[in-house]
RNA sequence: UGGGGCGUCGUCAAGCGGUAAGACACAGGAUUUUGGAUCCUGCAUUCGGAGGUUCGAAUCCUCCCGCCCCAGCCA
């Protein structure tokens, strides 16, 4: 967590926040804000604004809010707030007691409303929304006054006061900002400020049967709690200038609102209405399916605050639109875990070895080492016996070129145990696949060093039979195929989903050093990837998920061998 | 066709009139009891295009082209 609020490199937003620091801008406060909407899980976008807010904050020494834009009763749920607190908090941000809800300033929007209602710059409209949609012109048409746009203020007043008695039905009126109809920005063309809607609120129950828009709650919410900085996406962009007029025909504290692009990852879609269709559709296990870009879907595959913070601080701020290579996110991740995570043995596809001149019965415990990269996590020792697992990826009857690894007559390493031969291969009569390998190992390589200096090109890790664990691994791959999931012509971007993302393998063996992992428990299975203990393991039956492979080399080569 | 943005290496991204940072990816090589890690090396004579200003432009001006956002009583 050292890093937390390092100096990080420049952007246009820092350097708008240094001049306005340099003019005595806002007596010199930097005041951010995450201002998230509890309708849904956060995911690596929000990853990105959050980093940003918190970070600007931390770096300027200044203050950063959670607020909740809670303006919309019908989709938002506690459940989402408290996922959205937890989900902050292990990305290692605090808010300290600045924890707000736009629902709080209820009261203080609608005498904002009645302010601008008073000042004859908002009237109650009766229009149905189909009318108002009619109304309100086109893209390159202007659009038209409403009939009610020249009502009293006083009979505004009155109308607004008893749209919130609860006098009119739902949808039958609404207030608006009264501003040009004829606006090339159509966010200008006499926006909507309340509506009327019988929706029991999360945080206010049924106090209101009318509630603020976003557009007329967001901005002022901002003032209200004296943000300098509104950071927001690009989207918004047009909205500005509509925030600009609430806040300055309201008289009150005008923050500055700063737009950045949004974050799109390859092979994936950040977006929480796609994100809820995933897992509405059952295309995932839920939220926190690994495979999801949720940051609940990322600690359970086993990222760490760390790398998502990494990555969110290499891939820059800016206001052009991009599509962020998901391998960059894979190197942070690799590049935290290949420091901190320890060192085990684990097979995932079991081939038995017999190694045919061991003792029957013989138990040696072989040290290893926990962490190549960090001397300090010390050593552990690991059984080994005359029946073993190691990976059938690791023979090969008819070894290809460059394949350093078992195949008959071939002396490889067993990582941190002895030089063994293969002797003979065992195959299923029925299906002639191998089965079973018999090996010869020379009792003068203990540890794996050959005294007469004999080199061997090939180090397989292993698990001895009688003492590995059993468990489950759960492979994973790109959720869509294409990089661009959403790049589709006529046909639907689930059409894009990748029908491999989720691979199981059952009967996996692990080392007994990993009995009891906890959920959540982080390591590297040597010469595979890194895996984290997933929430289903049990006592009798581990799960780990594949947070990321390794790079594999060997895989390139393969790849581009059967290429030619 | 209205309004608002954006166009620099395969992907992100610096650059702010003085002659194209860095990262990821990729390709070589060294090293290695993880074909991991690490370490070297290479990788935009060119900045969407065309003109112009200037001793000098990715940076300034003009025009053109392309892409994105906006017509919810969603956020």
């Amino acid at each position: 967590m050292a890093d937390v609020g390092a100096k990080s490199s420049t952007n246009f937003i820092k350097e708008i926040i240094d001049a306005d620091l340099k003019v005595g801008k806002n007596e010199g406060r930097v005041h951010t804000r995450f201002p998230p909407e509890p309708n849904g899980y956060l995911h690596l976008g929000h990853a990105k604004s959050i980093c940003l807010n918190f970070g600007l904050a931390i770096e300027y020494g200044g203050l950063c809010n959670l607020r909740f834009d809670d303006t919309n009763p019908t989709k938002e749920e506690p459940e989402y707030v408290e996922s959205i607190i937890g989900d902050i908090k292990w990305l290692g941000f605090d808010w300290g007691d600045r924890l707000f809800y736009a629902s709080s300033y209820f009261d203080q929007l609608y005498e904002f409303a009645v302010k601008l209602i008073k000042h004859g710059k908002a009237y109650v409209c009766d229009l149905s929304a189909e009318e108002i949609r009619k109304t309100r012109g086109t893209l390159t048409a202007p659009g038209t006054n409403s009939p009610f746009r020249d009502r009293t203020p006083e009979e505004n007043l009155d109308l607004f006061e008893r749209m919130r008695a609860g006098e009119f039905p739902d949808g039958s009126r609404v207030l608006r900002a009264k501003i040009d109809m004829a606006s090339g920005n159509l966010n200008m063309r006499d926006p909507v400020m309340y509506r009327i809607l019988r929706a029991s609120h999360h945080r206010t129950g049924d106090k209101w049967c009318i509630y603020p828009t976003y557009d007329f709650t967001h901005g002022q919410s901002d003032s209200i709690e004296g943000i300098t900085h509104s950071i927001c996406t690009l989207e918004f962009e047009a909205h500005r200038p509509l925030y600009d007029w609430y806040v300055e025909a309201l008289g009150i504290h005008h923050p500055q609102q700063i737009e950045f692009a949004p974050l799109n990852l390859s092979h994936t879609v950040l977006s929480k209405r796609k994100l809820l269709r995933l897992v509405a559709e059952g295309c995932v296990g839920g939220w926190d399916d690994p495979r999801m870009p949720t940051i609940s879907g990322m600690r359970r595959r086993g990222y760490t605050p760390e790398a998502v913070r990494a990555f969110c601080e290499r891939i820059g701020v800016a206001k052009r639109e991009s599509l962020v290579d998901t391998a960059l996110l894979e190197h942070c991740v690799r590049e935290d875990l290949n420091r901190r995570a320890p060192r085990v043995m684990a097979v995932i596809r079991p081939l038995r070895v017999v190694i045919d001149n061991y003792p029957e019965g013989q138990v040696e415990e072989l040290e290893a080492i926990n962490n190549p990269e960090d001397p300090a996590q010390g050593t552990r020792e690991v059984p080994f016996s005359r029946v073993l697992y190691v990976e059938q990826d690791d023979f090969r009857e008819d070894p290809p070129g460059k394949f350093f690894r078992l195949s008959p007559g071939r002396e490889v390493r067993l990582r941190y145990a002895y030089y063994i031969t293969c002797v003979d291969v065992v195959k299923d009569a029925a299906t002639g696949d191998v089965i079973e390998l018999h090996c010869t190992y020379d009792p003068e390589t203990r540890g794996g060093w050959a005294p007469d200096g004999r080199k061997v090109k090939g180090t397989l890790h292993w698990v001895s039979a009688e003492h590995a664990l059993d468990g489950e691994v759960r492979l994973y791959d790109h959720l869509f195929t294409k990089p661009d999931p959403v790049d589709v012509e006529g046909a639907d971007w689930l059409s894009n989903l990748n029908p491999r993302s989720l691979e199981v393998l059952t009967g996996c063996k692990f080392e007994p050093s990993l009995a009891g992992a906890k959920p959540g428990y982080r390591c590297q299975f040597e010469r595979q990837g890194y895996f984290c203990a997933d929430k289903d393991s049990s006592g009798k039956s581990l799960v780990f998920n594949r947070t990321v492979s390794l790079r594999d080399t060997w895989a390139k080569i393969e790849k581009t061998q059967a290429g030619r």
